[in-house]
DNA sequence: CATAACCTTAAAGTGAACTTTAAGGTCAAG
DNA sequence: CTTGACCTTAAAGTTCACTTTAAGGTTATG
């Protein structure tokens, strides 16, 4: 079985060193074995750990959601448990795109008024800022 | 002309005293006359500019930003340059809402596969986060 | 005239997710 | 055997947009 230092890791997984001891010290990754001179060891696993914790940063799970699910996973928890954290970051990314759209349309419609020539009074952008939000 | 110390300030604007002092000292509220016992003085139109800025926040526009746009109204100039603010803003927004409907697209696909019952082991939302992100 | 409710400043704290720095110890190459 | 690239730790710094704290001075009310 291949093991690997931090730096090794680091390569493989795309996550600074810095960061994997970040994780450590927060709970994400378990505490390594390691050598004689004290060097952290990683076994082939840790990849696949750093990044499920990158992928679920990217669908905008917070650490400490990915911490919760991580403790799921190693406690072989229930399942409910992991899909109620997944639902209520569904309805959470939801209510962004909601929220975006809303401002999308509004400041699409503002830029459409604004020709972009003459000077900042009676500009469009700043009285649409200015009055309602 | 009515004029206002800090706190009614904050109470028509609806932005906390101490914020306010944040914002003079980040340039985007202009230092205000004083009283001889150095007490804050403001005009009517501050409760605007405070307004102006809270509505610009909700917009997604950082202070940097909001700061490059009163400045521009304060020195009446280029509505191009506004207008290159807001444009950049709305792609900016655009793209957020781009990716997190990539997310929603997929992660409501997951979440309709899975039950919630059963162990972790197989479930799919961590499988579904596991494998790509 | 005391007390509460204002106001002043500078500086430190918050949270999220790291990154950077300081001050070392270890290991492989030449 | 030395140079450089790795590794160790703890602690402080980063960014954003404030909030909180500390340590006072001022003004309105009873």
């Amino acid at each position: 079985m291949k093991t690997f230092n931090i730096g090794e890791l680091s390569d493989k997984s795309g996550v600074a060193s810095h960061a994997i001891r970040f994780y450590e010290r927060e709970n994400l990754m378990p505490e390594p074995a390691r050598t004689q001179s004290n060097y952290r060891r990683y076994p082939e696993d840790a990849i696949a750990r750093l990044q499920f914790i990158i992928h679920a940063k990217q669908w905008g799970f917070t650490l400490d959601e990915i911490r919760e699910l991580l403790m799921l996973q190693d406690a072989n928890g229930d399942r409910a448990e992991a899909r109620q954290i997944a639902k209520k970051q569904l309805e959470k990314i939801r209510h962004q795109i909601q929220s975006l759209s809303r401002i999308e349309a509004v400041l699409s419609e503002t830029l459409k008024e604004c020709s972009g020539e003459g000077p900042m009074d009676g500009c469009p952008i700043v009285e649409a800022i200015a009055q309602q939000g």
